[in-house]
DNA sequence: CGTGTAAGGAATTCTGACACG
DNA sequence: CGTGTAAGGAATTCTGACACG
């Protein structure tokens, strides 16, 4: 599952670069537990190309007017419901094999 | 067809970090003509995920002992290949729907 | 030929802070 | 709250060159 997308590799000022976002921003974002980039060990912050579509997620509710507390309960929300269908898809599949047995 | 592995986001330091090759070699590499790095406005260089799996295939060679021009030639030859069954499979698609005028 | 290294300069990134609204 | 900006320092990257083998 952890493939190109995933891989944090990009440096700030290419995410700049792609998204058009302020470093300010993105380090806010950061800030604000929205986004969680990984670090080289001097320091500096690597994304992942999921990381710059969130963040233009995040751009677009911004411009909506949507505060960073609100994108984050938004976001805690959806990951909970995804937690959710995997828990539940997980326990059809051992309803399935525990039948066999 | 220009996904992800594609995107020249990656900067040396990083690359260094993946594969372990310094940066001189990888420079080096480019002087060749065995890769072809994109470049910010301000002349860094950015590199793909691909360029990174070339960079090791081309790592491996050289471990071999394989020099650089022959590598660039194997290379040549390979894309050469690639045309060739490309230019075929299109010319196979035409006949099939001449057949069908 | 392939790679290391020191050199000097330019551009990048980082943090903490002040400003404004 | 969200973002801009100036500040100072540290780390990055670049090029051209010399060294060695």
């Amino acid at each position: 599952m952890a493939s190109y997308k995933d891989k944090k590799v990009i440096t700030i000022g290419i995410v700049n670069e792609l998204t058009g976002l302020s470093e300010r921003k993105i380090r806010y974002y950061e800030e604000r537990g929205l986004i969680f980039p990984d670090r080289t060990k001097r320091g500096t912050r690597k994304y992942s190309f999921a990381d710059i579509e969130l963040l233009m997620k995040i751009a677009d509710k911004r411009e909506e007017g949507v505060q960073t507390s609100e994108i984050k309960k938004d976001m805690m929300r959806e990951k909970r419901k995804k937690d959710l269908r995997e828990e539940m898809l997980r326990g059809q599949i051992n309803a399935h094999f525990n039948r066999q047995k």
